[in-house]
DNA sequence: TATGAATGAGCATTCATTCAT
DNA sequence: CATGAATGAATGCTCATTCAT
């Protein structure tokens, strides 16, 4: 009984820690900030976040962990199942492209930059999240293929482009652009019909 | 007369230390580079460095600008505007996917990330390259939209999806992913088709 | 009895402690090894070592009483007694010759560095050990002197010339001397005749 | 003509961080002296250290290496080579007995402390310091056994046992010894004595 | 202008020690 | 008494930047 209340509280603790670090992270950036910086906001000693993450790089894998939680849609699209493809798309997009814009991107920002440059970072983010949101995808796909509600193609590579383009699209979100900020809310729907429809005129 | 000479020496060195700042850059990463490594590798003292960059992060600037020069592609499209815009797409998204690929996209790896981190960076990069870029396309889709070639939609956001979806897999690429690293060849035009025809079934 | 029993638990475990001090003091040093290691090779928590010993100096210096158990031998010389002197020292020389070569003088090793070093624990070293040494060896060789067995000169002086040569020649052995390692079960016959006879030639 | 001013500051700087390392290594010992103790110490910055040396354990090989340079006595003993070998032995104890002596063997202390644990300085010093002057001590030694001033021993360890005396008088003066802090002065010539006639009483 | 030594602020990490449970 | 998480001071070392030559 004890131990289950020390669990809680060290995994309360924990997890003060690696709230401190996102919000300190979203705000200054993962190099600028020091341990002590993510010590203070946390209300905790330094040396006290090296009794729950190993050093200042596990504390990013901590966040990761996160998202990798949170990138698990336990969202339920059965009720697409019948053939409204489009409608399943778009619901789909919603999620990558809303979620994380709650802090207007800070955090994946800063939470990017790093993966992007860390090996190790870089190594989990892939195996952990976006490998295994690609293969859920593919599959996805794959069935939606069979229904012939989408064309037989290369479904891995059509799997890419499309995630790719939500993840492109956000981090041109994170340089500034205006018109996507101003029109982000619309997104969903819009690339839903780009990628069902093409861009092609009818004509043709 | 000998001021054009002294330019010239000066221009030389200037990009020779740039010519290093890249090299240094997209081997061992932004931070972990010192300005030694750079010194070093570009055959000057740590102090010369300072009279042609005020600091570490103009040497990323020198090479923004670098990249804002490449990313003008004096290519002629010209041949394309008889109606053929599949061909154009084509031969307009090989340029972005393949240019950067040279160095496997090293040290586009490591201006991105720090671009997404630094605030000036990021403003530079998105007025001098991103910005003017994506007007040039939208230029272009207006032409072809006009042309009846492509769907009257909404173009700016076309063509933010379109550069993001490019953007977005080069992220991925650069995250280690395989199929895209065995498939990157065929990207260009299978995203062409894509991006004209879209997925949904024909029959729908 | 209780309290006996009590008692006896207490001082079990603050052997173990001992014991597992002298064991990573040896093998590690004293500088590098943390109170967590001392804890993890006793079995006992971190805090406990504080219940037995002041702080991580106190280690040290129980382990120096130790030595000085260690360093009264309850040999018997009374067989030499009757004029053997060069007998008697051959004995004499042989403990702290041998042994501290045991664990070939890693613990030894440690130790003198780091009394060299602190001001508390070389008095007490120097009080505790060798101090009482050298006087038992300061009224073994009057003893010898009154009978004529060993020349009536300075016996200060002779007792800490020949108790340094011992001490000297270890830390020769132990800075890694191969010619003292390889001979070093003959040194204290050896020594004995030296000190005994000198070195000066016969005839002179 | 400048390099070679260039080349007189460096070695000064360098000589007076070296300086004032040794000063504070002996005043506080060696863990216990920071790199910034130093540099105040020296009037130089902490980073400017690190241009002298690696690192602070290079320091203490830097007082190595100035202690070897002093260890080679360029002593005229030819005096000596006609057949007095006590007076020869008198003059070379004093050297190793009374140098060192001058600041109280303060440095020394601190010295051998670390070099008795670290893997490194120890074997920098056997090999620079302790190895070369047994290594000369033989040579002498042998030559005067063959010329029959000495008995034909065991050479080596007789070399041994006399630098092992040496050492540890200097460590049983360190550790606080009133006797021989009281009768330092004499110890040279009672050494000689003792080493050349033994203790053995001359009836035996 | 080139040099490269000097600077010193800055920081991740360690670890002896404490103390609430 | 045992525990082990919390503490926070302490420190070796780095490196962008400056500036005298």
């Amino acid at each position: 009984m004890q131990d289950a209340i020390q669990e809680q509280l060290i995994a309360m603790r924990r997890a003060r820690i690696l709230d401190a670090a996102a919000t300190v992270f979203a705000a200054k950036g993962f190099h600028p900030t020091t341990i002590r910086d993510v010590a203070r906001a946390a209300g905790v000693a330094d040396g006290t976040i090296y009794n729950y993450f190993e050093n200042k790089t596990a504390l990013l894998l901590g966040i990761l962990d996160r998202m990798r939680a949170a990138a698990r849609p336990d969202q339920d699209f059965s009720a697409f199942t019948e053939g409204d493809f489009r409608g399943f798309l778009k619901a789909w997009l919603r999620h990558p492209l809303l979620v994380p814009k709650a802090d207007d991107f800070a955090l994946f920002r800063v939470v990017i930059s790093e993966v992007l440059v860390n090996k190790e970072l870089c190594a989990v983010y892939y195996e952990k999240i976006l490998e295994p949101t690609l293969a859920m995808a593919e599959a996805y796909f794959g069935q939606w293929a069979a229904q012939h509600a989408i064309k037989p193609a290369n479904i891995p590579l059509m799997t890419r482009a499309i995630s790719g383009m939500v993840l492109g699209l956000i981090v041109e979100h994170i340089m500034g652009d205006q018109i996507l900020e101003s029109q982000w809310e619309a997104l969903p729907d819009f690339l839903a019909d780009l990628i069902m429809d093409g861009i092609g005129s009818d004509t043709s």
